[in-house]
DNA sequence: GAGTTTGAAACT
DNA sequence: CAGTTTCAAACTC
């Protein structure tokens, strides 16, 4: 393992960017410094290998940067114990130092999880100021600690760099000058039997970007470990982990198992921001997907960016080990979908959507249906529906009974008074709905311009995040406290009489049932209309998921792309249905 | 700093 | 190719 100094993020080695063919690096650039340099020897040429080098494109001595020399120079200086000084580099060992090294396309600000930097000899500070990156963070060579490698096997970091060991703690080290046979020969090995062996670790996306996610503040690296990462027990979260030390998410290419380096992750999450609120938020957000499995991570703040998905997840996968865990992976995957240029897109549909290059056999996912139907926007807007209905039903309850109680003093009149009644409740029905109309409208105009925010720049937290039931509840019964006695005018009618009160609180709490029953029923219907969604897209993707086998090698191809659709667009979201539902007058019982 | 855990590399 | 061993870094105490 290498271990990047400054404790922060910073890949192993520096990325292998898009202006680097593959062709030239099959071999080691991800650690410039010091690095021998293996360009001219194609994949093929691990038998010839010998390092051959730099010597190549980058002959000898006399061409030697000065600040290659010095370098070496002070190689001889701090040489590790129990080495000899150094002798000046071998033409066929040129270095490159860090000021050479292409800058990692990883230098995000990883927020510190660990110390900064590691332990290190004093003999081995000197070579602290030879490598920088251009964020002045001091970026130290490693020293590696190999005892029984020789410093000749890929377990060394330096070997495995191209490096010469240099300032390390090793013992009997070999990856030096002294012993260039052994350790060509070393690396002659090493490449027959991985003739990538050297090759940098990380690759750049496609893309070559990355994402620095204003929510977190974590930088979101479009970048992936050619091998991928194989972690058991790590969850991807730790510095075992080759992906997460790199600051990269897993990939497809990945087999580890209950990989938590995803996008998306709250463990993830609350590892970069640590920020108690936030991992408040998390655990309700977990609790609740958990609960509801309807939820879309977008309704919780995550913004939509860039993102590279942990591994294919087939949406009827039969091997969902943790839900939640799918879930979360889905929502990431809609959120790369939703991203990513379309040409670039097989465009699956759906909860099978993906980056075509994401798509490998290892990772079956389940997703709900209802994933990303809702969305934060809305449940506030469920919340502000119910609580309003509640009111109005309060006062259309109330009118009611000061009708009944006026009819009853007018017994005489009972049959015109039943008249008078109903036309006062249809009456109240239509203003019921007129202020519910209005906010709803708003309401939908809120919920537009949210998900366009979320979906250019991330979610804002501060409105994004949904209300768990819990608090929904207490919004309403605080609610109802405020509209009820307004909407009570029992209360207000001067009549004081025991009597006149009793009837009151009887009324009360009559209204309060009445209420309860309105409230509750809207919401029934509500998550009726959610089930109906979730059926329709089930239906949707099924039918698609069968096209999908015949068309996968057409990503574009019409049925499946046309389909496709952010789950916050309107025509996938249901909510927006199920909203204009809450307005017809019919629904209110 | 010692011991343990972890996962890549090496080996069978 | 899968299982096991070796190794060194990461991590814990």
């Amino acid at each position: 393992m290498e271990e990047t100094e400054g404790g922060d993020f910073l890949p192993k080695g520096p990325q292998q960017s898009e202006a680097t063919p593959p062709a030239a690096v099959d071999f080691p650039v991800r650690n410039p410094a010091r690095q021998l340099d293996f360009t001219g020897l194609g994949d093929g040429a691990s038998s010839s290998v010998g390092l051959a080098l730099l010597e190549v494109s980058q002959p000898q001595q006399s061409q030697t940067p000065s600040h290659l020399i010095q370098q070496q120079q002070q190689q001889q200086l701090v040489k590790p114990k129990n080495q000899p000084p150094k002798p000046p580099p071998l033409p066929q060992m040129p270095f490159l130092t860090m000021q050479q090294a292409p800058q990692p396309a990883v230098s995000s600000p990883h927020p510190s999880v660990r110390p900064a930097v590691k332990p290190e000899s004093p003999r081995a500070r000197p070579r602290q100021n030879l490598a920088e990156v251009n964020d002045g963070t001091p970026k130290k060579q490693k020293q590696c600690n190999c005892k029984h490698s020789r410093c000749l096997k890929l377990y060394c970091e330096c070997f495995a760099s191209g490096v010469y060991c240099d300032g390390c703690n090793c013992v009997n080290c070999h990856n030096n000058i002294e012993n260039d046979d052994a350790r060509r020969e070393a690396v002659e090995a090493t490449l027959e039997r991985n003739p990538q062996a050297f090759r940098p670790k990380i690759a750049s996306s496609p893309h070559g970007a990355r994402d620095f996610r204003e929510e977190t503040g974590e930088g979101v690296v479009l970048a992936k470990h050619n091998k991928g990462c194989h972690c058991k027990k790590s969850g991807c979260l730790k510095k075992y982990c080759e992906c997460f030390q790199a600051n990269i998410l897993c990939s497809e290419n990945c087999k580890c198992l209950d990989c938590k380096n995803y996008e998306g992750s709250e463990e993830r999450q609350a590892l970069f921001h640590g920020d108690h609120a936030h991992n408040m938020a998390y655990i309700q957000q977990a609790a609740n997907a958990a609960i509801t499995g309807a939820i879309g991570s977008s309704g919780y703040g995550s913004p939509p960016v860039n993102k590279k998905r942990k591994g294919q997840e087939l949406f009827f996968g039969s091997t969902v080990k943790d839900p939640v865990h799918k879930i979360r992976q889905f929502q990431q995957a809609d959120q790369v979908k939703a991203s990513l240029p379309s040409s670039s897109l097989p465009l699956i549909p759906g909860a099978f959507a993906g980056n075509a290059l994401t798509l490998g056999p290892s990772k079956f996912t389940y997703r709900s249906l209802l994933a990303g139907i809702i969305q934060p926007e809305d449940l506030k807007e469920l919340c502000s529906v119910l609580v309003v209905y509640s009111g109005e039903a309060a006062k259309m309850l109330a009118e009611e009974r000061k009708a009944a109680e006026i009819q009853a003093e007018n017994s005489s009149e009972t049959l015109a008074a039943s008249s008078v009644q109903d036309q006062c409740q249809s009456r109240k029905n239509a203003e019921a709905e007129k202020p519910l109309i209005d906010d709803l409208s708003s309401g939908n105009q809120a919920e537009t311009k949210n998900s366009e925010e979320s979906t250019s720049n991330g979610a804002d937290e501060s409105k994004g995040r949904p209300m768990s039931p819990s608090t929904l509840a207490l919004m309403c019964d605080e609610q109802a406290t405020i509209f009820t006695p307004a909407a009570s005018p029992n209360e207000l009618s001067g009549q004081s009489s025991v009597t006149t009160q009793l009837l009151n609180r009887q009324d009360l709490s009559g209204t309060y049932a009445e209420q309860e029953r309105i409230v509750l029923t809207k919401f029934r219907d509500c998550l009726n209309r959610l089930i109906t969604s979730g059926e329709i897209k089930e239906t949707k993707y099924s039918s698609l998921a069968q096209t999908e086998s015949y068309q996968q090698n057409e990503p574009t191809s019409n049925g499946v792309r046309t389909d496709i659709r952010s789950p916050r667009q309107p025509i996938s979201n249901g909510v927006e249905k199920l909203v204009f539902n809450f307005n017809q007058p019919g629904h209110i019982q």
